[in-house]
DNA sequence: TTATATTTGCAACATAATTGCATTAAAATG
DNA sequence: CATTTTAATGCAATTATGTTGCAAATATAA
């Protein structure tokens, strides 16, 4: 697991992007955190190595082709995690739970918990379902006692 | 059910709210819509009646004291309901699914639909779970076919 | 009717996101 | 390997969204 960049190469050019040294940065950055990465993070991070309008475009293809998803916190800001195996430009198969930290405000995919089904009135169609868990993740939870 | 600006008078007194134009203008417009309405349609309906820097002023008061809530749509748009009884300053029971549609971008507050139980892995403390599934709702699936 | 406490509206500011366009860089081609 | 083609970047300008401080106005209490 050492050589990432040979692997984001790939990654890349399966999905008909061009190797460049943004779209690297991003999954270098995304892919060495334990949680869901804010945009404005990512800004900070990146610094000016790259324009904060190259960002939001990164992301926006990133995430048109499967490659990550994009997750809303509580105060609505965008935060993306790498999409795990089996995400393509056609589906997406992020409908896991998404835990959001009141105290360290981490995101954290909880890719085993699944959303249980859903009865919901007649004529409503579901897509998609999105689940978002507010509370204290493990970490904190075990600071404050 | 006719004369509403008096209920809602009664709903401002009863919260400490001083009966003002703009928050009765709002509790009005919010009442008569049958799914959450997003802050930028308000501050078009509302035109110049109201700043719009008051506008976000009574929102904010008015999730405060319970009196509607707050979802955000899958833009992260903010989206206002008024509260079904029982909520709160101290507490809001707003632990229903709320529904996206795909088409028409309303979003309805299926509040007959209960958010299941949820099993989450150890360590992490859930205190506030929020549902929101996309598709299509009844009057546009109807369209469609 | 006057006093007081809240609420409003304005101006200025801060942040987040989008668009058009010229320039640059990556991959494809011969 | 030079050249062409196509995609991506960076910059400037613009729009949308949300916040703060403060003076003026207004609702309620006294």
């Amino acid at each position: 697991m050492e050589d990432n960049t040979a692997r984001f190469e790939k990654l890349l050019v399966k999905n008909g992007l061009k190797r460049t040294a943004p779209r690297l940065q991003v999954l270098e950055i995304l892919s060495g955190r334990d949680s869901a990465t804010s945009q404005p993070y990512l800004e900070q991070v990146m610094g000016k190595d790259a324009d904060r309008v190259t960002l939001y475009r990164v992301l926006q293809a990133f995430e048109e082709k499967g490659i990550i998803h994009k997750v809303l916190d509580q105060q609505g800001t965008a935060n993306y995690a790498i999409c795990s195996d089996g995400c393509s430009a056609h589906e997406h198969h992020d409908e896991h739970v998404h835990f959001n930290c009141d105290n360290c405000h981490k995101i954290y995919c909880l890719d085993t918990v699944k959303i249980p089904a859903l009865k919901v009135p007649a004529g409503f169609k579901v897509d998609h379902l999105n689940l978002i868990a507010t509370g204290l993740c493990a970490s904190c939870s075990d600071k404050v006692n």
